[in-house]
DNA sequence: GCTTGACCTTCCCTTGATGGGAAGGTTTAG
DNA sequence: CTAAACCTTCCCATCAAGGGAAGGTCAAGC
C-alpha cells in the first residue's frame, strides 16, 4: 500500500504520515524496489490509533508513549489512565482560559452599542479604562 | 524610556515590543544618540492596548486594525463590535471542539480501572473499538 | 578616568503540527 | 511509448514567543 492509499484509508494525509515517520512516531515504511514506502496492515492500524489521539489533542510525544503502552500487552491501565487524566487537566486549563476571554468579550460587546457613534467600551476596556471593573485576569 | 522600562511599564517583553515594532503594529521608536530605543508615553499606552488586546486572544493583525480603530476619532463602534463578535465566535467554537475532546476523554477515563491489569477502554478507543459508542467526532 | 556590569543592538535558531510547492524519479493506463 | 498521476526529498511558511551569540552603550563605583 502506497502512501497515498494509505493516507485514503487513514484519514492522515501523505504530509503527515512522512512527518510521523521522520519524528519516530511510527516505524520507517519498508520500500518498494522504486523507493516508495509500503504500507502494511499494521503501519495502517498504527496511524488510525494516532488520528485518534490527535482527535482527543494529545501530542505527538503523548501519541508516542501512548502508542508504546498499546504494543506493550503487559502495560498496566494506571499509566494510560494517568497519561489522559494529565492531558485532561491541561484540556481544562486551557478552556478555563479562553471561556474567561470569551465572557469578558461577551460582557464587552454586550455594552457596546455597535452603531455610527464613536463611544466603546471594548476599546475603552483596552485602552485601560475601567470603569466597570468586569475583566478576566490576563495571566 | 528604553525597552526595558517599557517593558516594565507594560509587562511585555522587550523581545515583543521590538517583534511588535518589526511587525508594523506600533510605529518604529524614536532612537537616542546610542542607538537606543526611546519610548514615550504615548508608546507605552500603546504597548498597554496591546498587551490587553493580546490578553482577549486577539491576533496580532486584529490589534493592527483595532489599534487604528482606537486612534480614529471618528470610527464607528460597530466596527469595533464586528471585531469583536468574529473573534467571539472564533473563541466559541474552539472551546466547543476542545470541550468535546475533554467530555471524551473524561468518558474515556472514567470507564478505565487504572490499575495493573492491561485492560484499557482509552487503548481500545484510539485503537478503534467501539462497543459503546460514546466519541467526539474527529472533524 | 577607567573598569565593570547591566543593559542595549541586531541576527539567527527553535518551538508544533500542518501545509505549499519545486525539482525530479516511478508507475500505470491508454 | 507517452502522458498523467503519483511518489521522493528538500525547503519554506505559519504564529507568538523565547533563547542565545556577538558586539555596542551606559552608569556606578573606585
Amino acid at each position: 500500500m502506497n502512501i497515498g492509499k494509505a493516507a485514503q484509508a487513514t484519514g492522515v494525509s501523505a504530509k503527515m504520515i512522512r512527518y510521523y515517520e521522520a519524528q519516530g512516531l511510527i516505524r520507517p515504511a519498508d520500500r518498494t524496489e522504486g523507493n516508495y514506502r509500503d504500507f502494511s496492515d499494521r503501519d495502517v492500524n498504527d496511524l488510525r490509533f494516532i488520528r485518534r489521539a490527535r482527535g482527543l489533542g494529545f501530542s505527538i510525544d503523548e501519541i508516542s508513549r501512548l502508542l508504546s503502552l498499546w504494543r506493550d500487552d503487559a502495560r498496566p491501565s494506571r499509566e494510560v489512565k494517568a497519561m489522559a487524566e494529565k492531558h485532561l487537566a491541561d484540556l481544562d486549563a486551557r478552556i478555563r482560559e479562553m471561556r474567561e476571554m470569551a465572557d469578558t468579550l461577551r460582557h464587552l460587546a454586550h455594552c457596546c452599542a455597535g452603531d455610527e457613534r464613536p463611544d466603546c467600551p471594548i476599546l475603552s476596556d483596552l485602552a485601560g479604562d475601567r470603569p466597570q471593573g468586569v475583566h478576566a485576569g490576563n495571566a
